[in-house]
DNA sequence: GATGAATGAGGATTCATTCAT
DNA sequence: CATGAATGAATCCTCATTCAT
């Protein structure tokens, strides 16, 4: 039973990520998704309060998603620095196996219906990866900065780069990746 | 016979701008902008061909708005490096004083309208930019890079920091600024 | 699961039709329609397609009602001339007893509309009346003129003078009656 | 002065009758005729007072025009039935080299619109026919019967003919058209 | 006389959501 | 739990008409 409901919530999750990204928020009508998930539009419903609630909940389930993929294995690495760049490479290689998750998160963080979603919830994703980010300030190795200020600058440019599209220079090589951290690195070192 | 008021264009287009803003693309109703801006629906039509086409115009607009506002004094500039100072300063200035602009310039490009604009249009803004990259580039100031790439590396982080907020470490000194950009500047510098 | 009911798409046709003949195509509109019928403007869209669907189809069935209603009982005549007779006079009751029928499909017919139908889904409804007339031809009884022709020659003129209204002559009694059907047969006959 | 006006009026017709052929009474909008007539939607106004009001115009114009075209050297004939041939053949001529008169007229005839219009103004226009008819009861060559229905009997048949377009059977050798009019003749005859 | 700008009212249609099964 | 029918409110947009020049 519990597998069953699961299933279908992921169904109504990709359907609405997949339209959302297609044709916008306002495209993305409760009517296509419950389509394009296979089931009826009062099903959504079920599992979801109301679309504003599903919104948030997509944001904040693939956000979090985003920030673990991220952080995975950064346990093994030695250093600090080590740690990013094996989160910044879990990034790369998320931002091209799954590009409809950031995607999604892009058009919700630029938009209006962000503010609606307290704060605290977003931190609390991004409380692991601030751990990482105070230890290497600790250590001396980056400079004294905000979290988000030291953050977007390691891991913003590669996101931007990546929406560009390939024909604008997206790096592909290792080598280009390698220099795309090291100047990531490089702003924020100490 | 009447005529056409570049005043009334304004109105729509100033109106249209905060509406957005403030309440998304869907949320802002051809009604609401036409309240907003103190005309009839009717007549918005008679400025812009439907929606669609009004938020590419405004997008196109504003965004070419910024990049000049961006470039503005730059040829006064002796160096490259000062150009780019001047530059990154400018951006700085504008998000402060017309915040909406690039808020409005970012909902948009991380929405899926964007893809109905073709890119030279979007190119051909930033071409005096791209002009000046390619002369930092040719006199080995910075690393060879796609225009993009290194325009994103510098500009992107202030942006993406002036949108987390004053509460959440935006700089507001001038010696945090100019850490800022030393820190964009190392990024991209040879 | 609430279940589709055919007695709400008859409203909805009922409705339509009295309404698109008292102020036409376009004075009645979805909302007129809808409130005349007892649903909600959207409920009309569950059934109908759009607009210009929902008037073809309420042509093709009236057409299809009309001659249905013509051919009713002709099986039971001896003779083509008798089977036509009765044809005549059904149309004559028809046109009588729910005129809203007639005039619809005639409004219908010298309107645009008419043209986006393919008309062999209007040749189909003629077909057992064509037999007929294929009959009479056969048995040398009226001329060899195209199906068309010939009816038009023998039911048209019936139709047009009762679209006259009584103030114009349209006839009532049994005698006028007779002596129209004897003109109409009279044109045809071999 | 006089004659720029009137070609105006031209000018506006033409759009008018073409377009409402096309689109019917709601497609053609005022600002469509007035485009396709090359003048501004307000000018119409100075040659009508309303939409109303025009097609009710441009109705009695065509209507009286056909009529008149169809009356056209009948007082040449010697005999009735000569004339009443000789309009017949008019009325042919006209819905060939002409169509879009008959069949604006038969749009508005068909259309609600019709009932806004006083009858006696159309009975105006059809006198002169309605004399040649009256003549032909006299001289008991007709049957008798009201004006409206010998006329539709003689001219009906051929006004539905002609709709059916040309793949229906329409006639146009000479035989097959001197037959038609011996069927409309017949129909009538004494 | 002629114009194009301007408009409030209303058009067809779709929306997020709820109801009844 | 799941459904498709049902809906009032709202959508974008166009209309017939008038205004100011």
């Amino acid at each position: 039973m519990r597998v069953k409901d699961e299933e279908k919530r992921q169904q109504i999750r990709d359907a609405a990520v997949r339209l959302i990204n297609e044709m916008g928020f306002a495209g993305a009508s409760m009517s296509k998704i419950a389509k394009a998930a296979g089931v009826s539009p009062a099903t959504i419903y079920l599992y979801f309060e109301n679309k504003e609630h599903m919104v948030q909940s997509l944001y904040l389930e693939l956000k979090a998603g985003l920030l673990q993929g991220m952080m995975a294995g950064t346990d093994q690495e030695a250093t600090i620095k080590g740690k990013l760049r094996r989160a910044w490479r879990n990034f790369h290689a998320l931002l091209i196996s799954r590009p409809e998750i950031y995607r999604f998160c892009e058009q919700f963080y630029n938009s209006p219906y962000i503010r609606a979603l307290p704060p605290e919830k977003i931190d609390r994703i991004y409380s692991p990866m601030a751990a990482v980010f105070a230890a290497a300030e600790a250590q001396g190795l980056i400079r004294p900065l905000p979290f988000a200020v030291a953050f977007t600058s390691v891991f913003g440019p590669l996101g931007l780069v990546m929406k560009l599209g390939p024909q604008n220079g997206v790096p592909s090589t290792p080598e280009e990746l390698d220099t795309l951290f090291d100047m990531a690195w490089r702003s924020v070192a100490a």
